[in-house]
RNA sequence: GGGCUCGUGGCCUAGAUUGGACAAGGCACUGGCCUUCUAAGCCAGGGAUCGCGGGUUCAAAUCCCGCCGAGCCCGCCA
C-alpha cells in the first residue's frame, strides 16, 4: 500500500531506538500530527526533557544526528517539539506510479482470508422503514462495503422478526379486517391493518384472543400459521426491500426467525443451558451479570414458548457456524439485552467473536418517532423530498437535460445526500432531525464530493492523462496539499475498518473533495505547456480514482457531470 | 432510584481510543471572485469561559471524581 503511515511507523521506531541507545531510557515514541505548518509528524521534546534535564535544542539536535530519516526532507526544533517534514512528493511518485499500472486495484488491501457476518436493519415487518432507525440500514450497509475493501468477506443477514406479538397482530388485522386503503406500496399499504388492529386489543376481548393464537401457533411450530404469515410479512418486507434497494442497500440473506423454531436451533439451546436455567411459577430463566447486578433472563414461558431471547441466542449461534466472527448494528435500546446474550453466548460456546455496533435514534425537534401518535417521517419521504429537492437545483443550473436525464440525476444526487448525511455523524451521537439540514446540499454535504467527482471527470473527459508524472513539476501548494490528502486514504481505511466507524470515511471524502477543489481553482490542467499539464492531469486521474471509490464505499453514486 | 450514552461559536459536526503548539470544518451572517477545465465552487472576515465545579500533570476539550441537563434501558415484549 502507499501512503505516509510506513514513514511515520519508522520514525517512531528509529526515534525509539536512538533514545535508548543515546539516553539509556525506554520510552513509547508516538508521534503527533501537528497543526498546519508544523510538518507532518512530531515529536513533543517534554518528557525528555523533564528527564534528562537538557534543553530541547541539545536534545533534538542528538536525535536528529543518529536517526534514521528515510523519507524525511527535513527536520526542525521548535519550541518543544521536532517536527519531521515527509518527503510526500517522492511518496506521492510511488503512489501515481502504482496507480497507472494498476488502476483502482491500487486501492485494494491484502485479503485477509476472514469471513464476517454481519446482520444490520433488521427491523419488524409490520411497517416501512422510518427515520427513527433509519441510520441502521446506511450505517450497516457501509460497514459492509468498507470491510469488503479492507479485504474481509462479508456476509450481510437481516432477521425478520417474524414470531413476535408485533406480527400477529399485523396478521390478525390483515385477514379480518375489511378497509379501503389507497397505497400502492406495499408497506404503506399494511399501516392501517396493523393499526386499527392494535387499536381493538384495547378492547375486543375476541381480538386479543385470537391474536394470542396466532403466537402461539407460531411460537409451538406450526407451519401452517408460520407460512401463512409470512406471506403477510413478506408483502411489507418487500416494500422494505424496496425502499433499501433505493438507498443501494440489499442483503445476501435474509433469516426469518421462526426458521430456527422449525429446525429446532431454539430446543437445542433450552436443552444446552438445562442445567443453568431455574424455575419460576413454570417459566424458566437464567441469572447473568449485569454491571455487577444479577438479572434474570427468561427463556421459557410458563407454557412452554420460547422468548426473543432464546430465539436470539439460538440466531447467533448459527450466524457463529457461518463465519469467523459477528458484527451487529444495534439501536441503543438493545445494549443490555446485547451484553447479556454475550454473557449466554460464551458460556455455550467459549470463544464467540461479536463486534456490535450501536447507534442512537433519530428523533424530531418536537420528541421520538412514534407511528402511533402520528409524529414519524418514514425513510420513504425523505428520499422522496430529498430527490425532489435535488431535481429543483438540477432545474435551476442545467437547462440542457431532457427530462429522462434530470430525473436519473436528482434520483443519484438525492438518494446520496440522504445516505451522507446520517453518515457524516458518529452513530452513537443523537441526531435531531431537521427538513433544512437533511436537504442541505453545500458544504459538507454529498452533492459537494459528487460535484468535485465531476469536475474531476469533465477535465478527463476533454482529454485523458497519458501516464506521465514527475515529482520535480509539482510546485503549487495546492497540488502538494492534494497529493498529500490522497496519500492518508489507506490509513482512514484501516481506522474506519478497525473500528468500525464509518463516518471517518465521509470526514475524509470531504477534505479530499476540498483539497481537490482549491486545486481546481488554483491549477490550471487543460491549458497547461504538455509536462505539466500531463503531471496535473495525473492528480486529476488519481483524484477522480479515489473519490469514485470512497462514494462507492458510502454506497453513494457518482454521475459523471452533475 | 440504578445503569449506559451524549453535552464543543446562534445552529450542526471533527478533535477524546494514544493528554501536547493559536480548538478544526460546515450551516447561517458580512464582503469579494464566473469573456479562462462545471460558482452545488473558491477567497477574506466576524463569532467558543470546549455544560458546571474540583483533582492528576510541566501540559486537560481529552484522564479521574462530583454535580447539572438530554436520550436510552431496567417485561414470562421485540
Amino acid at each position: 500500500m502507499f501512503g505516509l503511515e510506513g514513514v511515520r511507523k519508522s520514525l517512531e521506531e528509529s526515534i525509539k531506538e536512538v533514545i535508548r541507545e543515546k539516553f539509556s531510557l525506554e520510552m513509547n515514541v508516538v508521534l503527533e500530527r501537528p497543526p498546519e505548518g508544523f510538518g507532518d509528524f512530531s515529536y513533543p521534546l517534554y518528557d525528555l526533557v523533564k528527564n534528562l534535564r537538557k534543553s530541547p535544542e541539545e536534545l533534538g539536535k542528538i536525535i536528529i544526528s543518529s536517526m534514521d530519516l528515510k523519507n524525511i526532507e527535513r527536520v526542525e526544533i521548535k519550541g518543544n517539539y521536532l517536527n519531521f517534514y515527509a518527503d510526500s512528493l517522492s511518496i506521492s511518485e510511488d503512489f501515481i506510479n502504482k496507480i497507472r499500472e494498476s488502476g483502482r486495484e491500487a486501492l485494494n488491501f491484502e485479503r485477509k482470508n476472514r469471513k464476517v457476518i454481519l446482520e444490520h436493519t433488521s427491523a419488524n415487518p409490520t411497517g416501512p422503514l422510518h427515520v427513527g432507525r433509519g441510520r441502521n440500514p446506511i450505517i450497516g450497509d457501509t460497514i459492509g462495503r468498507l470491510l469488503k475493501k479492507y479485504g474481509y468477506d462479508v456476509e450481510t443477514h437481516y432477521y425478520v422478526n417474524d414470531a413476535g406479538r408485533q406480527s400477529a397482530i399485523l396478521v390478525y388485522g390483515y385477514k379480518n379486517l375489511k378497509l379501503d386503503v389507497n397505497e400502492k406500496k406495499s408497506d404503506h399499504r399494511l399501516v392501517p391493518y396493523y393499526q386499527k388492529a392494535s387499536e381493538l386489543i384495547e378492547n375486543d376481548d375476541q381480538a386479543k384472543l385470537e391474536i394470542e393464537k396466532i403466537m402461539n401457533s407460531v411460537e409451538r411450530g406450526d407451519v401452517n400459521t408460520i407460512m401463512e404469515n409470512r406471506e403477510i410479512l413478506g408483502l411489507v418486507l418487500e416494500g422494505i426491500k424496496q425502499t433499501l434497494s433505493r438507498i443501494n442497500v440489499s442483503f445476501d440473506r435474509f433469516y426469518w426467525e421462526t426458521d430456527l423454531i422449525l429446525n429446532g436451533s431454539v430446543k437445542r439451546v433450552l436443552e444446552m443451558l438445562r442445567d443453568d436455567m431455574k424455575e419460576e411459577e413454570g417459566a424458566y430463566y437464567i441469572e447473568v451479570e449485569l454491571k455487577g447486578k444479577r438479572e434474570k433472563v427468561f427463556l421459557k414461558r410458563k407454557d412452554g414458548t420460547s422468548l426473543y431471547f432464546t430465539r436470539d441466542i439460538a440466531y447467533h449461534l448459527v450466524k457463529s457456524e457461518l463465519g469467523d466472527e459477528m458484527i451487529n448494528v444495534l439501536g441503543e435500546d438493545h445494549k443490555p439485552h446485547a451484553e447479556m446474550l454475550l454473557q449466554v453466548l460464551k458460556k455455550i460456546k467459549g470463544n464467540i467473536n461479536i463486534r456490535n455496533v450501536f447507534y442512537s435514534f433519530v428523533a424530531l425537534p418536537e420528541g421520538r418517532m412514534s407511528t402511533r401518535r402520528g409524529r414519524v417521517v418514514y425513510l420513504d419521504d425523505l428520499i422522496e423530498e430529498s430527490v425532489e429537492k435535488a431535481r429543483e437545483e438540477i432545474i435551476k443550473r442545467r437547462n440542457d437535460l431532457d427530462p429522462e436525464a434530470i430525473e436519473t440525476l436528482s434520483e443519484k444526487i438525492g438518494t446520496g445526500a440522504v445516505r451522507f448525511n446520517i453518515l457524516k455523524i458518529q452513530s452513537e451521537k443523537k441526531l435531531v432531525f431537521k427538513w433544512e439540514e437533511a436537504l442541505n446540499f453545500e458544504g459538507d454535504s454529498s452533492p459537494f464530493l459528487q460535484y468535485s467527482y465531476a469536475r474531476a471527470s469533465s477535465i478527463l473527459r476533454k482529454e485523458s492523462w497519458k501516464g506521465q508524472y514527475s515529482k520535480d513539476l509539482v510546485r503549487d501548494q495546492a497540488e502538494v496539499a492534494l497529493l498529500k490528502m490522497m496519500l492518508q486514504y489507506p490509513e482512514v481505511i484501516e481506522d474506519a475498518s478497525r473500528n468500525l466507524r464509518p463516518y471517518r470515511v465521509a470526514k475524509y471524502a470531504i477534505d479530499l473533495a476540498s483539497a481537490f477543489n482549491i486545486f481546481y481553482t488554483q491549477c490550471p490542467v487543460l491549458k497547461e505547456r504538455e509536462e505539466l499539464k500531463q503531471n496535473r492531469l495525473a492528480m486529476v486521474h488519481a483524484f477522480r480514482l479515489l473519490m469514485g471509490d470512497l462514494l462507492d464505499l458510502m454506497g453513494i453514486e457518482h454521475p459523471e457531470e452533475i
